[in-house]
DNA sequence: CCAAAAGTGTTTCGTATACACCCATGT
DNA sequence: ACATGGGTGTATACGAAACACTTTTGG
């Protein structure tokens, strides 16, 4: 039977997302549509390559049959290959009953990608979907080896993070220096310090404040940021090191 | 007819040696064993990987079998997958023939591969396996998208070079400061300062120096110097930034 | 007036950069 | 003696790090 599916490739996805007050979330699905079974099997959103589908045309339609995102950043940053990585026997099951083909042995290839959370409700996504977004340090266990794509996800994402400008696929188009600074720090996992990080910000000339502050707020309306990509990639001709 | 490959999965690996007085350069083999065709077709070392193979053992047994190198650095960098990649008529036909199977998209694990480029003699290489060095800036025309697969791998290579202690593993054991900074130089593309550059590396406390020199040279001998691994390991947690 | 987060300046230290000459050896 | 690459020191400037209080708003 021939399904349109290549039987040894897939793509999985990391979706990453950015909380103000819970920091890193990632994006699970439920692998059982319909039902409310426990323990409930949680997945990164992935599948099957179609034949002769290029490898982000098969993630960009992953993410929108699974969570409705489309058309978002996408970094391939690894590929698992183990043989036995889709050992565990109830799941590989699934995945053959679901894709329609035998299924022996998938090699995968990773790919991360960063959205703006505030998009995507958690509500529209559930019902919808059947997906989540999970803090960082709250990850249950996922079928086959999906927990260890997120912490290798997780661990390029850092070493990027420090000579890519990703935090602003992250944040809203204008944003404050303290969502800037929340967000470094909780992708890099440790503290700055708040008067030294505006500095050294203040000093980036493709990051522009703007002449608009917040509302309604309880407390010293914040300033608002946006991030200029034109000028940054005209200035970071000859750069190494630390973007952020 | 099973061959036990593969149909959809290939390697190819960027094996990357330094020479002092030319620089990078790459091991391209010629597609035609045994002919003295005109023009040679050249390409990476690679195949289809067998199934149920892992791809960095994959990569391996194709060194192995190609070059006879063998047991060396392997760092997976990028996946080519352009269902059109394989475009070429006529190499696409010497493929099917010479795997035994029919082909019809292949999607490629690519890796680069670094080495001490003296271990393996030119003839050594050439007369056993029809394989040569060839300087960075003077690569053929290559069959498929291995121009580009090349590329690609020297600018992660450039990436990663920052970050990682990648240059003690094409330098001999006992290199020389000069080595270090030609090595760097030609890695990154620029000039480097040469005692900035003695003052930087002589602060890194993995960096040892010998007490021994070279003999027999027609000017001031120089130190040698050896690279410990172990040091560097502790040493760089919690570090970020520039390497060597 | 209180709570809550925004925003601000100075000093110290280390590292990056720029730059030109003497040294040790073989022939 | 000369050719060849090896090796050295100083001054300047910039960015990293440490550190505590005032400001603006809503309730």
């Amino acid at each position: 039977m021939n399904t349109g599916f290549n039987p040894h490739i897939s793509v999985d996805i990391v979706v990453f997302g950015f909380d103000d007050n819970e920091g890193l979330k990632v994006l699970l699905i439920n692998r059982d549509k319909d039902e409310q079974k426990h323990p409930a099997r949680l997945k990164l959103p992935g599948s099957l390559i179609i034949i002769r589908e290029r490898l982000s045309d098969s993630a960009q339609r992953v993410l929108q049959e699974l969570t409705g995102i489309k058309d978002i950043y996408l970094k391939q940053f690894a590929v698992f290959d183990n043989p036995e990585r889709l050992k565990d026997g109830e799941d590989l099951k699934w995945l053959c009953d679901s894709s329609g083909i035998m299924i022996e042995r998938v090699v995968t290839i990773a790919y991360y990608s960063l959205v703006k959370l505030h998009h995507y409700s958690e509500t529209e996504l559930s019902k919808a979907f059947n997906a989540r977004w999970y803090n960082l340090d709250d990850i249950p266990d996922l079928i086959f080896d999906h927990n260890e794509i997120i912490a290798e996800g997780l661990s390029v994402l850092r070493k990027e993070f420090l000579t890519e400008p990703l935090c602003f696929k992250l944040l809203p188009k204008k944003f404050t220096m303290n969502q800037l600074l929340h967000i470094s720090e909780s992708i890099l996992g440790i503290e700055l310090d708040n008067r030294n990080f505006r500095k050294r910000i203040n000093r980036l000339e493709y990051i522009i404040p703007l002449n608009e502050h917040q509302k309604g707020v309880a407390h010293k309306p914040a300033r608002y940021y946006i991030f200029d990509s034109r000028k940054f990639e005209f200035i970071k001709r000859g750069h190494t090191g630390f973007i952020i």
